[in-house]
DNA sequence: CCAAAAGTGTTCAGCTTACACCCATGA
DNA sequence: TCATGGGTGTAAGCTGAACACTTTTGG
């Protein structure tokens, strides 16, 4: 059997079944006013025209589902080299109203620093407070919680913290970064310790003032030493 | 609008987009001959007929995912009830060679005592040792990976050993388990320990001498206490 | 000089790990 | 009676949690 012949006897065979439009779902994370938020829109169009969504859009057939994903955070944000994870696939029958849609969820953390926010209003998407954002369309809500508890259980042992912060932080900074993911107060004393000790932080001669008149020292993630040490075995806990 | 309007919209909406065929992988997990295994089939048909590949079939227009992979499951193995989780969607554009093709993959753990036999082996299918089951079509040799990745994860967290093992069962059944699962030995009396310490066993007075003169007791796990365990804020943990 | 945030060590409890011998029984 | 797997306790080291004071400096 040739290519050709190949192809059209799986059509034939494939074209039992039924195909069905698959979605991208984004729960975009991003850390200000030192406080977890979530980007969302007001949907402008059909079904629950609105009502406030996350941001998502339809996987085309030249894509991936990895490639959706990255294409519809890089229209809103206008960012790329964004961490970016799935999460769950939603497939209830009845999910959207207006059509059988199938729904990869991803979560997304990023710099808010590097984001040109007059281009993501533009788009008509705001900042929402986790824990303020419980009125989503369909099963929204679902996927946001979902995001949280994958991110919560992700953050204590995966250096994502960092994805959330410039590239230059201070610990004091990750650590309220850290408190606002968990909904809960850390001793800063064994926060610093721990996340020292791993020695993944390079230390920068340079203080940040903004928050204090003795100004906190900058760090820089260093990820090429993480790497090193993840094949020695080593994993990062916080 | 009215609802037949309405959905008239959304068709138009919509229909800008492309339709995927939509299909659900199963990786299923049994323990037998103390060893962990996974369930795989022949493929009869093409494309790659001829090749191993693992469970699968097409979600179809009426039912949901979940429902497909309890469909598929239910075919293959005559069971219902049975562990199983979703694990990833795999989107990758040449991923089947015969069609795009989205696969929502999905792990389920069995009891093989519960089993017939003749009715799997009629389907095809043959138990695979973990480990020796490396030349599945597509990406399914992705899919046994993360679904072990996940069932180790797991099952230091979660009572699911229990779903591999016979509702009866003895606590160097249950190390022997352990150890397929993680490959690797633990010492028997830290691992009782910590077992029996958690408290959501129940000893029953007989003892199992199928693998030795002196016998083992037999245990149950107690899914309600654990759940009363559960609410307390009572984590699992072996 | 004072308010406000940054930075620093020690102690204790509980958990994890390592480790070796007796028990029960069928053959 | 002996070979085989089942069952038991303890000590040492490590890790996580609790806890309070000094330092720096801009205003």
């Amino acid at each position: 059997m040739n290519s050709t012949e190949q192809k059209k006897t799986n059509q034939k065979y494939y074209s039992k079944f039924t195909r069905i439009y698959v979605a991208v779902d984004c729960i975009i994370f991003g850390f200000l006013n030192n406080e977890l938020k979530i980007l969302i829109l007001t949907r402008d169009f059909e079904p629950a025209m609105g009502k406030s969504s996350l941001i998502g859009g339809f996987v085309r057939k030249d894509e991936s589902l990895d490639d959706a994903a990255e294409r519809i955070l890089y229209d809103l944000t206008g960012l790329e080299n964004v961490f970016l994870e799935q999460l769950y696939s939603y497939g209830k029958i009845e999910r959207d109203p207006g059509e059988r849609v199938i729904s990869v969820s991803y979560y997304a953390l990023l710099k808010v620093q590097d984001l040109d926010h007059d281009h993501v209003e533009k788009h008509g998407a705001r900042w929402c407070n986790i824990g303020e954002c419980n009125e989503l369309v369909f099963d929204h809500n679902d996927m946001v919680e979902r995001a949280l508890t994958r991110l919560r259980r992700r953050a204590k042992n995966q250096p994502l913290g960092f994805e959330l912060l410039p590239r230059k932080f201070t610990i004091p900074q990750l650590q309220v970064l850290y408190e606002a993911i968990y909904q809960k107060k850390f001793d800063n004393r064994n926060f610093r310790k721990k996340l020292l000790a791993m020695n993944v932080l390079e230390k920068l001669e340079i203080k940040d003032k903004s928050t204090s008149k003795k100004g906190a020292y900058l760090y820089r993630f260093d990820k090429k030493r993480y790497n090193r040490f993840l094949e020695e075995g080593f994993l990062f806990d916080l």
